[in-house]
DNA sequence: TATTGTTATACTCTATAACTATA
DNA sequence: TATAGTTATAGAGTATAACAATA
């Protein structure tokens, strides 16, 4: 039957938003790193992708490239990220995290990913293992840039 | 080793994320049904707890008092929920879907679900019982509220 | 006095449209 | 002309604080 893959969106469309919103509740309620999630990801990937555009991060997160144009404004603004004019191509920008948007990071990812354990803390290992590997599966899926990948192919089809 | 609960909440803090992030966009996309996850979200609990109150619904998705009221006012200036003053006890309200209501998050479900489906439909049968045994365990871990939970359990049922 | 909800105020998130600068 | 990014404007999401009404 292909019930499961019906059974498997519908626990999908119910599971992760309620936990992206008590993760956002728990980030907000940590008074130490006063981070967003759209932040903390896009922080994150800075961090990983040093010197990366605007326009790279925008399409990693899944934003327009003004609003991420915004939101790093407010980080750069808060001095966590620095933002250059690149020297071969002077329409582009090079972001890269300051030492305290490092140590900001550092915090957030640390303080949340404690609480995740906390929360996961009860499952036995083989749940672990299924969750896990659940992640694993889904998350090449919705990679921002294959869903912009997949809408656009299916816009000029 | 408890490295395994590690690795989860890493996944999940860098899966979770994307995933309804991309459902927002995909949901804004459609111009069919303009709801936010949010409102969408409210829509689906008011559905399944007809003539709850403000505080239930604020409760299981996780926001505070004020700003559900502010939502929900939206939602009944829209005329997707009928807010009116419960007789019993006056401080309270009820609030049920409308006709439009009902209307609207249902071809906002259909519309989500076909979406998933569409992603999730490369994936292996067993993949998709991963996920889908990978979400059942996660719910009642990250449900906002135990009692809306069980509430919710014993309704469904 | 405690509970339920609303209003006031102030951010952030996010989009579209219009713009500037560079290629 | 096409691309990278910013600015202007607007609306939704969300919080805290202060308030009103009811119990």
């Amino acid at each position: 039957m292909n019930d499961s893959i019906h059974q498997c969106a519908r626990a999908i469309l119910d599971t992760t938003p309620a936990i992206v919103q008590a993760m956002r509740v728990e980030m907000r309620a940590e008074r130490l790193h006063e981070l967003s999630v759209p932040q903390f990801r896009t922080l994150a990937f800075i961090g990983r992708h040093p010197g990366c555009s605007l326009s790279d991060v925008a399409e990693f997160i899944g934003m327009t490239l003004p609003s991420m144009s915004v939101l790093v404004n407010g980080l750069v603004e808060d001095d966590l990220v620095l933002r250059q004019p690149c020297r071969i191509d002077r329409r582009r920008v090079t972001l890269t995290l300051t030492a305290a948007g490092v140590t900001v990071h550092t915090r957030a990812l640390d303080g949340t990913l404690a609480w995740l354990t906390r929360q996961l803390s009860p499952l036995s290992e083989l749940d672990r293992v299924t969750v896990l590997r659940a992640m694993d599966i889904l998350r090449p899926i919705f990679d921002a840039s294959q869903v912009a990948a997949t809408t656009q192919e299916a816009t000029t089809a």
